[in-house]
DNA sequence: GAAGACCTAC
């Protein structure tokens, strides 16, 4: 089974030169192990395999691993697994650098077949070799095996190995099995802030941050241990993905606190977290203050940009980085076609779009071709865009997003015939079903054709489909106000809100604001009825500026499924000018930045 | 004796 491999091709004048330098020590045995330790060389590397095959100490399985990691660790997993090949007899520890480099290179399949080899070869695994196959499941996301090598772990008496228990809380962090991480963690006697971190991680990356948040205040009061770069990364990221900026001004501050400021992956983070939560300025500060930033920060900082509308900003970050020879990543390309298609620059994004691939070999993937639909569509170019639409296969969550674009898109400029089609292929896809009857029906609704919506109605009645309720949220100090469409006030200054709201009211018509005919106007499209599409949800704004006294940059959450009509755009600048205080308002991921009468985030608008 | 865990942009 196992090959014969090479030796690395060496030029021997360089051999005989190299031979006289005093850097190899090779006069004791221990020098050599220290210089293979340290070596960070391949030619250097090549040079030390050559001395130790002549002098025969390669049949030591001991020094052999040595050449083994150093070979792993300058990534040269070919040269690593042929001197493997050689070994007279790898032993476990051979087997584990090997598996590991497997996984370095981007080969956890081959990394786990080479484990699964392992007991063929009579070489049980031990706590490394279990600990580094784990990872592969989680590079997978492959959770039956890693729960079959979990099953191994607990039979071979290795259950409270700390190094252990953090592997396999990641492997079900990473195949999205939180429980499963949870009981892990749970049942742990000991734990580090390793473990901790994996665990805060797993609920950030699955969509929980509010449990990351709560599992870090327990690490803060239960251990004496100090948060590091990566905790602190993946606080600052449950806060982004929650939106919660007085908790990621928290965790900036612990940030500085720790002098962690200067790592770039924290500092991405931060870049990232501030663009999510409505500040773009302080997204740009910490930008510019990250020394060397590579294609990552950039490309946070070029998605943040987008996101308010400032496409101009985004595509001189990426020429900017171009400049400075940092190679944009495929997700880079996404942000600046997220940038023109939120700031019109149509034919700016079909240029990038273009070239992605000729000047940076960066093939277009379906990621790229929704972008470009997203952005043909909000440019009224929607013809266009259902047919790059129906060229592309996208399949399961890619699809889903392809045809839900389009679906938006033909609301927003009014288009049945193509959101008819577009809603159909995402119910037929089984893919947010709820989501594209609901669009639908509001794209009927908005054409007037009330038939339809009642058709729609009742197919999803039969259908048993059912729509959750959407709801919008506001974070006031320590508390989370949420409402839903249709709420009566409940909070104890209910009628202070409406008589602010009434007065707010009258203040805009008396500045010439025509509304809905039932003040201020938002279209839920939550709801499918006549009735329910003019829904009134102003107590969230009153309360929002009127009451709780919020700071003068305030945010508001208005959830996914909760679209902005035009009227409601209008209404905001007013009450920005009114109230003489600027505010954020979030629409599906969107940020509209309102400030003395006007919105500097244009948008689609 | 040599080998293992956690963080960033969609």
């Amino acid at each position: 089974m196992r090959r014969r491999g090479l030796v690395p091709n060496l030029n021997p004048n360089f051999l005989s030169r190299q031979n006289n330098l005093s850097f190899f020590h090779t006069n004791g045995h221990s020098h050599l192990i220290r210089n293979l330790q340290n070596c960070n060389n391949f030619i250097v590397a090549s040079s030390l395999h050559s001395h130790i095959l002549k002098s025969g100490s390669l049949s030591h399985t001991f020094t052999a691993n040595h050449l083994l990691n150093c070979y792993v660790r300058l990534r040269k997993i070919d040269l690593a697994r042929n001197l493997f090949d050689e070994m007279s007899e790898p032993n476990v520890v051979s087997w584990t650098a090997v598996i590991a480099g497997y996984i370095d290179l981007g080969q956890p399949r081959t990394a786990l077949r080479m484990f699964g080899e392992m007991p063929e070869c009579s070489v049980p695994p031990n706590e490394f070799t279990f600990s580094t196959a784990i990872k592969a499941c989680s590079v997978l996301s492959n959770l039956r095996t890693g729960k079959e090598i979990h099953a191994r772990v607990e039979v071979c008496g290795l259950r409270n190995n700390l190094v252990l228990c953090s592997t396999l809380v990641d492997m079900y962090g990473k195949c999205d099995d939180v429980d499963g991480a949870r009981r892990v963690f749970d049942a742990m006697r000991c734990r580090n802030v390793v473990s901790w971190t994996t665990m805060i991680a797993t609920y950030g990356q699955n969509a929980r941050g509010h449990e990351a948040l709560q599992l870090f205040r327990e690490f803060s009061s239960l251990t004496r241990d100090r948060p590091n770069d990566f905790m602190l990364s993946s606080i600052v990221n449950a806060c982004a993905s929650l939106g919660k900026l007085a908790a990621g001004k928290a965790a900036h501050c612990a940030v500085i606190r720790g002098s962690h400021d200067a790592n770039e992956v924290v500092a991405t983070t931060l870049i990232d977290m501030y663009g999510k939560c409505g500040c773009l300025d302080y997204s740009y500060k910490i930008f510019r203050q990250v020394s060397c930033a590579s294609v990552v920060p950039y490309t946070s900082m070029i998605f943040s940009a987008a996101k308010y509308g400032l496409g101009k900003l985004a595509l001189e970050l990426f020429d900017e980085m171009l400049e400075r020879g940092i190679k944009p990543s495929d997700v880079t390309y996404l942000g600046v076609l997220h940038a023109c298609s939120h700031s019109g620059l149509v034919d700016e994004g079909l240029k990038h779009l273009k070239f992605m691939y000729a000047k940076h070999g960066i093939l277009p993937d379906t990621k790229h071709y929704t972008c470009l639909v997203d952005m043909l569509g909000r440019a009224g170019r929607i013809d266009e865009a259902y047919r790059v639409a129906k060229s592309i296969r996208a399949e399961g969550d890619a699809g889903a997003l392809l045809w839900g674009t389009l679906l938006s898109a033909s609301r927003l400029v009014g288009r049945v015939d193509i959101a008819v089609e577009a809603g159909r292929q995402l119910i037929e896809s089984n893919q947010q079903v709820a989501g594209a009857y609901v669009t639908l029906s509001n794209t009927y609704a908005l054409a007037g054709d009330w038939d339809s919506v009642r058709d729609l109605k009742r197919e999803m009645k039969r259908g048993g489909v059912h729509k959750e309720t959407a709801c919008s949220w506001i974070d006031f100090k320590d508390w989370t106000y949420v409402f839903f469409a249709g709420d009566v006030l409940w909070c104890e200054q209910g009628s202070e809100v409406v008589n602010l709201l009434r007065e707010l009211e009258k203040r805009m018509k008396e500045r010439g604001y025509v509304g809905g005919g039932k003040g201020l106007v938002f279209v839920d499209v939550d709801e499918e009825t006549e009735e329910e599409i003019l829904g009134l949800h102003s107590e969230r704004l009153a309360l929002a500026f009127g009451l709780i006294n919020l700071p003068k940059s305030a945010t508001i959450r208005i959830m996914k499924n909760i679209r902005m009509c035009r009227d409601c755009h209008e209404a905001f600048k007013l009450i920005s000018e009114i109230l003489e205080r600027d505010f954020i308002v979030r629409d599906n991921n969107r940020f509209h930045h309102f400030t003395n009468g006007y919105c500097i985030c244009g948008d689609f608008w």
